[in-house]
DNA sequence: TCGATGGCTTGTA
DNA sequence: CTACAAGCCATCG
C-alpha cells in the first residue's frame, strides 16, 4: 500500500454547519472527518492540518452529505469499508496508528444507532483494562460522527467528555432518542454493554 | 527509553 | 451527592 501523498476534500453545509471528509486520492478510503464547524474553511484546515497536499472537489459530497445527516440524528448506509483502517505501520500519514486504536474504532463502529456503550465495555470485548486508553482512542477518532463515539459513555451512564463538548454529545444522543436526565443516561435500554 | 498524561473505573470516606 | 486515591495501560515526547 502507497503512501497518501495528496487527499480529496469535500464538503457538505446543513443548517449553517459546515462539515468536511478528506478522502485518499490513491484508495478512494477516508482518512478524515471533521465535525461541525461555523465555516467552510474552519472545517478545511482541520484537514489540511494533518494532509497539506489536498485538492477540492465533490467527488465524496454525499460522504459528507451523510455525516452531516448523522450529526442531526439520521442513520447512515455507510459501512465500515469506506474508511481507511489500515494500521499505520510507519510514516504513512494513515490515521490509524495501532492495532489497538482499530479495535477500538471497530467495536465503536459496532455500536447501533440509539443505544450506547461505554468506555469500561469496549475494553471488556478487547480483553484489556485500559479503559483510559480506550478514552484516548475516542479522544483522536479520525472519523468522528460515523465510528460513533459520542455512543461511548461512563460506566455510570454519565455523558463522560466529547472532542465537540459535552452539550454537543447529549445533543446527538437525543436525536438517537437516548432519554438523558442531565448529564445521565436514565432509559436503562436501549443500551449496548 | 522512560516518565507523564489521559473523553476512565473502582473503592473508600 | 462529592472528593480523593489508586489502579489500569496505550500513547507521546
Amino acid at each position: 500500500m502507497q503512501d497518501v501523498n495528496e487527499v480529496i476534500i469535500s464538503n457538505y453545509m446543513s443548517n449553517g454547519l459546515y462539515f468536511s471528509v478528506a478522502a485518499s486520492n490513491s484508495t478512494g478510503k477516508i482518512l478524515k472527518i471533521t465535525l461541525p464547524k461555523q465555516s467552510e474553511d474552519e472545517a478545511n484546515d482541520e484537514i489540511i492540518e494533518v494532509h497539506p497536499n489536498f485538492k477540492l472537489s465533490g467527488e465524496y459530497r454525499d460522504v459528507a452529505k451523510d455525516i452531516s445527516g448523522i450529526y442531526h440524528g439520521k442513520k447512515t448506509g455507510l459501512e465500515l469499508d469506506v474508511l481507511e483502517l489500515d494500521v499505520d505501520k510507519s510514516n504513512r500519514q494513515l490515521p490509524v496508528k495501532s492495532e489497538f486504536m482499530r479495535n477500538v474504532l471497530v467495536e465503536t463502529f459496532n455500536i447501533p444507532y440509539g443505544e450506547v456503550g461505554t468506555y469500561k465495555s469496549l475494553g471488556d470485548k478487547l480483553g484489556t483494562r485500559a479503559y483510559r486508553a480506550v478514552g484516548t482512542v475516542m479522544a483522536r477518532n479520525p472519523f468522528p460522527l460515523l465510528v460513533p463515539c459520542h455512543r461511548v459513555v461512563k460506566s455510570d451512564l454519565t455523558l463522560g467528555n466529547y472532542g465537540g463538548g459535552r452539550e454537543m454529545k447529549r445533543e446527538i444522543l437525543k436525536k438517537e432518542g437516548v432519554v438523558l436526565k442531565g448529564d445521565k443516561i436514565i432509559k436503562k435500554y436501549p443500551l449496548r454493554q
